[in-house]
Formats: structure tokens, C-alpha cells, sequence
DNA sequence: CCAATATGACTGACTGGTCAGTCATATTGG
DNA sequence: CCAATATGACTGACCAGTCAGTCATATTGG
């Protein structure tokens, strides 16, 4: 019973195939994030990506296997990206952050991006060299391009004096917040916030908290 | 079935065994912390609690009921202390929020109390009851503290005006961060930050930013 | 052009190990 | 001596991983 077939529906001919690896590895995004790792059914993944569980050994070696491709395959692509972007950029610092920002905040409010990290959060003790991995292909470098930002910034006397590494999290960490805080509570939030604009005043209190033009003391 | 009680512990006699209930929960979040609630093994739990399996049906009803007590007595007990002295403060607002920072960093650098959270956030969807109670327990209600707190320095004059609910998020975001990336990377992060380092940078950017001395528009 | 034959992607019932929860028995202490 | 408390061997459900078999398609040769 039962054949798959995506044949009939054709996009042009008849590609006999879509990209199945790409389905499992989405099915099993799905249910690792609403079930955990350890509770995922792979089962429940095969069905999902409306294949056999036998065809998930076709493609991947084992449930671990799985986890790990999904971890790797989402290094956010944007990072090279912004990298490029941050290596070309000339003028002043500021215009550059808000682009990051709404960045950021796309990433934050994409359930899909977010879940991995959440997930290898939840896991990190089980997958040490996964979090090895996450930590240097994304973790350090999208703190160290921030870092590289801000010290820019100080250095052209447009920010004051800070420890670069640090503004560089002081950057982040609110987005992370938004992440974690809708993912656990969404459904039962009263009074949520409206993500633009809570971006809109963290990057407003933090520029002005980096601003030069303070006579602060310190 | 199953009843448990604490009854007797007196703390009189010779108890041969402290509380085991809280022994039993002592193991578990240690258990439940090194391979996540699927994963842990009731058998583990009770090795670690000097007891045999069965005792542990003694004290609770179930593996998710150990996970559920301690989440519930997990909740920050200085919550209630801090909003004790929230609502007993007088003078200008920055020094109360430095307090809190101090607070925070002590609880961001505590494994014991990061756990909790950390495991809920993995396991938010499996068990939305506990969401919901750490919600409105801990999450509403320091976000709410701190809302309060910040609307205060606003109507004062001492800060400039900005959604206190955003401020509030502003003003922990960075810990939350600092607890999570200690969590999953302290054992490979070349380049550590020094936590009272970056508290004391966090606070500076947050207050300089908040501050009403500036002229800037907006 | 159309059998006959070959291929291998895909299937899903099955197995073997694991572990939450039980309960008959043992221990303890009042 | 008998509750109350504690034990740990046991059981049944569950699930990752296997593998013998199927069938749609491709290839061959008549």
C-alpha cells in the first residue's frame, strides 16, 4: 500500500522526488521541538515527512545523526552575510547596529530559527560536541563580528569607552530574551509585547547609553 | 496509594536521615540537569539520593510529580524579599536597580538556580501547566516588579520616558544571556567574560541610557 | 515496440533493550 | 509485636533500529 508518488502533481516532468533528506529534516525539527530530543518519536518523524520510518535509515544513520544535521544546517546563513556587510561598511556605527537589530528581530520571532538553539540549550550537556560546534560556527562568531562593530566605534570616539565584548552581548541578550519569553509563554501571555517597538527602545536606550556625547563621569 | 507525608522529621532527635523528600528532589534536579527530564532515570535519582526506587513512590506520586515539586519550589524565594524592598524604597531609582543587578548576578552565576529554568524552557511544551505557573510565579511577576520600578524613576523625572515594560526586559536581558551561554558553552569558551565586569558595564550602558540628563531628541 | 529482467528506493512488522511504576518482602523503631 | 517505612526484583509499555520483502521504474534484447 501506499506509494508515495509525487509524481502526478508535477512541477514540470515528473521529479519522482523531492528532497526527502530536507523533509525528515524538517518533520524532525517539528517534533523535536514540541517533544524534546529525548522524547521524539522517530515514528512520529517519519510520519510526519510522510515517509516509512526505514527510509529515515536511508538517509541518516541514526535519531542522533538526524539531530545533529539539523544543528549544523542551521548555522542562521545570514551571518556570512552580515559579516561581509559589517567588512564593507564605512561610516558610523549606529545605522549599521540598527540593521543588525532588525535582523535580530527576525530571527527572534522565527520559531523555526529559534528552535535550534533552544533545543541544543535543552541538550548541550548530552551533545557536547554539537555545542562545541553551535558555539564556534554561530555563538562566537556573531558576538565576535558585534564585538569587532563596537570597537570600531569606540575607537572613532562615536561610542564612549566600553568593553567591546561586552556591549557586543548587552547588543543581543534582549533579543534572546524576546526568544525564550514567547517560546515558553506565548500562549498564556497576557500583556505581550509588541516586538518592534521593544526593539525600537532597546536599541534607542542603548545607543544612548553608548553615545560619546554624555559628559558622564567614569 | 502512596502517601508520604513528612511527618515525623524531627529536627530533635537523631533523624539517621535529613529530609528525604528533599534529598530525593537535590538528586533529581541534578539528574534531571545532566540529561534532561526524558532522559533521566528514576533509578539514577534514587541511587543519588541514597534511597531504593520504591522510596521514592513514598514521597511522590510520579516521575513528572518530582519534576513538578521542584519546579515549584523553585521560585526564587528572594522574589518576595525583593518586592518587599521595591515597595518599601524611597530615594532615586538607580541605586534600588543596582541592588537588583547584584541580586541577578548572583543568581545568573548559580547553576542550582539556572537549572530550573533551563529545563523548563527545554520542556515548556510537555508540561504548559508548569509554563503557565512559572509564568505567573516568577516571569510576570519580576518582569512586573521591575515594570513598576522603572515607571517610578520615569514619573520621577529621574529617567527619561520609555515603556517601563521594555526597560524591565532591558534591565535582565543580559543575565538571562550570561546564564545561558555559561550553561552551554563554559566548558570550551575561550575568551570568558568576567561576570562583575559585565554586570558593571551592563548597568552603566542601561543607566547612562535611561538617564534624563540627555538633551536628545525623541 | 514491447516483453522479460534487473535495480534499489521504500516499506513496516519485528526484536531487543530500556525504564517507569508495582508490590511482596524486609527492616526499623516505638 | 506491629505499624510505618524502606527495599529491589519484577513487569509491561514503549521505541530505536533492523531487514526481508515489494513495486515503480530502468534497462536489455528479441
Amino acid at each position: 500500500m501506499a506509494q508515495h508518488q509525487e509524481s502526478g502533481q508535477g512541477v514540470g516532468k515528473k521529479p519522482p522526488r523531492g528532497d526527502k533528506a530536507q523533509d525528515i529534516l524538517d518533520a524532525a525539527r517539528a517534533e523535536f521541538l514540541a517533544r524534546g530530543y529525548a522524547a521524539a518519536r522517530l515514528d512520529d518523524i517519519a510520519a510526519r515527512a510522510g515517509v516509512a520510518k526505514g527510509t529515515l535509515y536511508l538517509y541518516f544513520q541514526s535519531k542522533e545523526d538526524i539531530f545533529q544535521s539539523l544543528v549544523r544546517t542551521a548555522i542562521v546563513p545570514n551571518l556570512a552575510q552580515l559579516e561581509t556587510m559589517a567588512e564593507a561598511w564605512d561610516g558610523p556605527i549606529t545605522p549599521l547596529l540598527e540593521r543588525f537589530a532588525s535582523v535580530a528581530l527576525g530571527v527572534a520571532g522565527n520559531d523555526k530559527l529559534v528552535a535550534i538553539p533552544r533545543l541544543l540549550l535543552a541538550e548541550a550537556k548530552t551533545f557536547p560536541d554539537l555545542a562545541r560546534f553551535y558555539y564556534r560556527e554561530v555563538a562566537r562568531r556573531g558576538i565576535g563580528l558585534l564585538t569587532k562593530i563596537i570597537a570600531k566605534g569606540v575607537a572613532s570616539g562615536e561610542f564612549r569607552t566600553v568593553e567591546p565584548l561586552h556591549a557586543a552581548r548587552l547588543v543581543i541578550a534582549p533579543f534572546l530574551l524576546h526568544a525564550m519569553w514567547q517560546s515558553m509563554f506565548v500562549e498564556f501571555d497576557d500583556n505581550p509585547v509588541d516586538p518592534a517597538a521593544y526593539a525600537k527602545t532597546h536599541l534607542d536606550v542603548l545607543l544612548n547609553g553608548l553615545r560619546a556625547d554624555t559628559g558622564s563621569s567614569e
